[in-house]
DNA sequence: CTCTTTATTATACGAACGTATAACAATGAG
DNA sequence: CTCATTGTTATACGTTCGTATAATAAAGAG
């Protein structure tokens, strides 16, 4: 019994860099979901609706994707993230204020967050380019941070040196990620709003400023 | 051409508790070097030193092994930390000031050791089993830091309500989580010495306790 | 309309995976 | 010394994996 070739399916021809990033949203939609070993070529390629050769056609390896995935994925955080600080109304403490509340907050926490995030960090320390990645957009989240801090310092007649502001920085990252990390993997035992109380205060207690009732309670 | 059957190694019986720990421990070796796509039935088995099909003698199936692992090496962590605390010489903040500096250098920290923390941590949304591990071993943790805190507070004749204390207990562990996960990704960019005294100062604004200079220079 | 380009599919291949099973041998009991 | 127990090995099975290659069709150019 011969086999017969299958029909072939119909198919639109997308913009390479659209379907690069279709690609790319499908792995991280895999890999948070479903974890990152159920996050096979096919599976990917499928949750993206194509076939798996099409992986190979636009990435060289599946090491590749997982990679610009991860670049994709932190490049998008980190718009996000700076536009909401970007915002130039009000004090420079309740911007700060206003970071901690979302950094600690769905969407931001959730399960899949951290699923999506231990799947890379677990690479960091093998993979060099998945190194790289961690160590840029790490360090540009943390500048970030400092740009807030400083300013939010400074608004309180307070100029720290660079060396106490790094130090500060690391600090309130420190805590930052910790809640984040403890909020999402545990979320019934450490509600958002409890944590957002948690990490206003923490961070008003590391540096010196009043963060606990800037609440905007009329937006 | 028939194939003839192989040579039998000879072997060693071992105690079932002795041959259950060396293959967690095996597990964990695997997992911490080489990641947990590396950690296959066979190369477990192969670090552990037997083949591959003891290991389902003594674990259901490979998710159980790892399950196992994970919480034994918890419990291992776990043991070792409290022995620290433990020793009752010296007063409580000084004992609060040394489990600060035993959290935040190696060998708690270090990249295998957060490879093998994420490669755990990413199954935790998705596995119950694992879930449950990870909430026990947490809470024993917290516990632990919430009583070094509280005999340091009460020693500074600070007693705070049940409330604060979970609170404050929340906040430290979080700064402390963060420094250890931020040292151990980026040895380069937060050495030891420096993690330790920015995880002292931290921990010091949030208690309000004096941690910065407590070392004990005559050991 | 025809031709060229290339995004996309279909198919195949060897390797490695987790698991199952039966034969074997090390050990302790009697 | 003999036997039963069971820890351990050897082997096999079916599946899924990442990757490779050739055929095909969608889209744009002329």
């Amino acid at each position: 019994m011969t086999k017969a070739p299958e029909k072939r399916r119909s198919y639109r021809r997308e913009h390479p860099d659209k379907r690069r990033v279709e690609l790319m949203e499908a792995t991280l939609r895999v890999i948070a979901s479903r974890g990152v070993e159920a996050a096979s070529v096919r599976a990917i390629s499928s949750e993206a609706g194509v076939t798996p050769g099409l992986i190979r056609h636009y990435f060289a390896s599946k090491e590749d994707l997982v990679c610009a995935a991860y670049a994709h994925h932190m490049t998008v955080m980190q718009r996000a993230s700076s536009k909401a600080s970007d915002t130039e109304r009000g004090s420079a403490v309740e911007r700060l204020a206003e970071f901690i509340r979302r950094t600690l907050s769905p969407p931001v926490t959730g399960a899949q967050e951290v699923q999506l995030w231990a799947a890379f960090i677990e690479k960091i320390g093998r993979e060099p380019a998945m190194r790289q990645v961690h160590l840029e957009s790490y360090r540009d989240f943390r500048l970030q941070l400092e740009t807030v801090l400083r300013a939010a310092l400074l608004e309180a007649d307070h100029t720290p040196s660079q060396i106490e502001l790094t130090r500060l920085t690391f600090a309130c990252n420190a805590v930052l990620d910790g809640l984040w990390l403890e909020s999402s993997a545990l979320p019934d035992i450490l509600p958002t709003d409890e944590v957002v109380q948690i990490g206003l205060q923490s961070v008003s207690r590391l540096t010196g400023l009043p963060l606990l009732n800037t609440r905007n309670d009329t937006p």
